[in-house]
DNA sequence: TTCATAATCTGGTCTATACCAGATTGGAGC
DNA sequence: GCTCCAATCTGGTATAGACCAGATTATGAA
């Protein structure tokens, strides 16, 4: 016996999500168009995407911009406190990874960065912007601002692949310890359009503030991603 | 000069933006209707609602079922590495933590909870659900999992304190590891009423599954927190 | 004053429709 | 086969209503 009281869009969510579970849609597969989901359901079209939206919401389908709906990939397991390149770790999961560099620039510290780092204001630092993906699907885009005190010449490198592995064994760099931030937000303005994400996308942020063993500044890595592409894994403990 | 093709919604979000912050609303006061600002703006309710729920997917107001739109309080800051209870550290940060057992029950282990805390199926356990407040609205509900085999006794306990503060005191345990696991997810079902939100409402949720010296299952705690109300802060390293 | 009840206000749900812009597709011409 | 362009398909945006249910407030009786 279901509630009848329940809203439309609720039992239209509960039907879909069968729905695919009896069509077996798997990752990245497409949903047929909301017109044609509205007419099948015998609703409107406004009120089929109020059920897509709660599926969105959980994760079960994710919107690629005007050109429909499809089923979110498995999420990627990631923890932040380890060093691991993205392509490692991805490949590790079964996953294709890949990283375009959007733009690089040696620029200076602004204010906010001033606060966190305790670089001067004005000082040189280099910033690289970066988008990358799995299955080809964009999940992420990433920030870096690396204090080139412990690192000249970095942008003359490749950043397509792990910036820590390069400071590591280019630089002898490695930190000594990490602030760590994270939050839920809306995706918007460059990275939602970084993304091809509409405005206002959930998304989740990742901060990482590196210092070195002289509690000197080593990098700033300002992660945003997708809401539903990823699992934060830690392990904490097993150690003194 | 404005970008004359951007969406009515999306100029809405940031002239409400502007508009909030000019008439220095703070946290928990609360906005004009939707039918007075789809007045004040000259637009519709729908489009208003956009608007508004850009706003609130940014974090920057809330909603409280059927009775408005209120500015959305700081973020809580919130350490899962760490034992501090959460009466602590709400406190702390000059908040008014209060928090409601709704309901507390010897049970049977369930298959999923067996699979990763390796106690055998349909073996006794603690289950405490419970509902968190600061300065008197929900953030979170909880479910705490415990390991009886250790602390005996316990649903005889006061659970509106910190359940590893008592276990720490009474029982003298603490763990020796965790696993945890963080992910952005819709409330639905239970954890959505008890909260008073709305299905779909997006939320962040926590897990912390803790094993004692020996390799014991001692406890498994699953958070279920509104996505404005905290941000994750962890120090890495300083160790070794 | 207290308490039950009625009126009112609020966001929540839903219909039916229209048009837009970007993405894809299909076909004409080379 | 190829390129280019037009037609078409897609989700995205917006209007103008309507009614509902829960929350709040005003009212009036005890």
């Amino acid at each position: 016996m279901s509630r009848t009281d329940y809203p439309v869009y609720l039992q239209l969510r509960d039907r879909l999500w069968e729905w695919i579970e009896a069509e077996q849609l798997t990752s990245q597969q497409r949903l047929p168009s909301e017109r044609e989901l509205s007419e099948r359901f015998h609703t409107t079209r406004v009120t089929i995407r109020q059920a897509l939206s709660q599926l969105e919401a959980e994760g079960l389908i994710f919107r690629s911009n005007r050109r429909g709906w499809y089923i979110t990939p498995e999420r990627l397991r990631y923890d932040p406190s380890r060093d691991v390149g993205f392509n490692r770790y991805v490949t590790e999961q079964g996953f294709c990874p890949r990283t375009e560099t959007l733009f690089k620039e040696l620029t200076e510290v602004p204010d906010w960065l001033s606060e966190v780092s305790g670089l001067e204001a004005g000082t040189p630092i280099y910033h690289v912007f970066r988008r990358r993906y799995v299955d080809e699907r964009g999940l992420l885009v990433e920030h870096n601002y690396i204090n080139p005190a412990h690192c000249p010449g970095l942008l003359g490198e490749s950043t397509d692949l792990s910036i820590w592995q390069m400071l590591r064994e280019k630089y002898d760099l490695r930190p000594e310890h990490r602030d760590i931030e994270i939050y839920p937000l809306a995706l918007k303005g460059l990275e939602a359009e970084s993304l091809n994400v509409n405005q206002g996308t959930a998304g989740l942020y990742i901060q990482r503030l590196s210092f070195d063993q002289g509690g000197d500044f080593l990098e700033l890595d300002r992660e945003y991603w997708l809401h539903d592409a990823l699992k934060i894994s830690v392990r904490i403990g097993e150690r003194d």
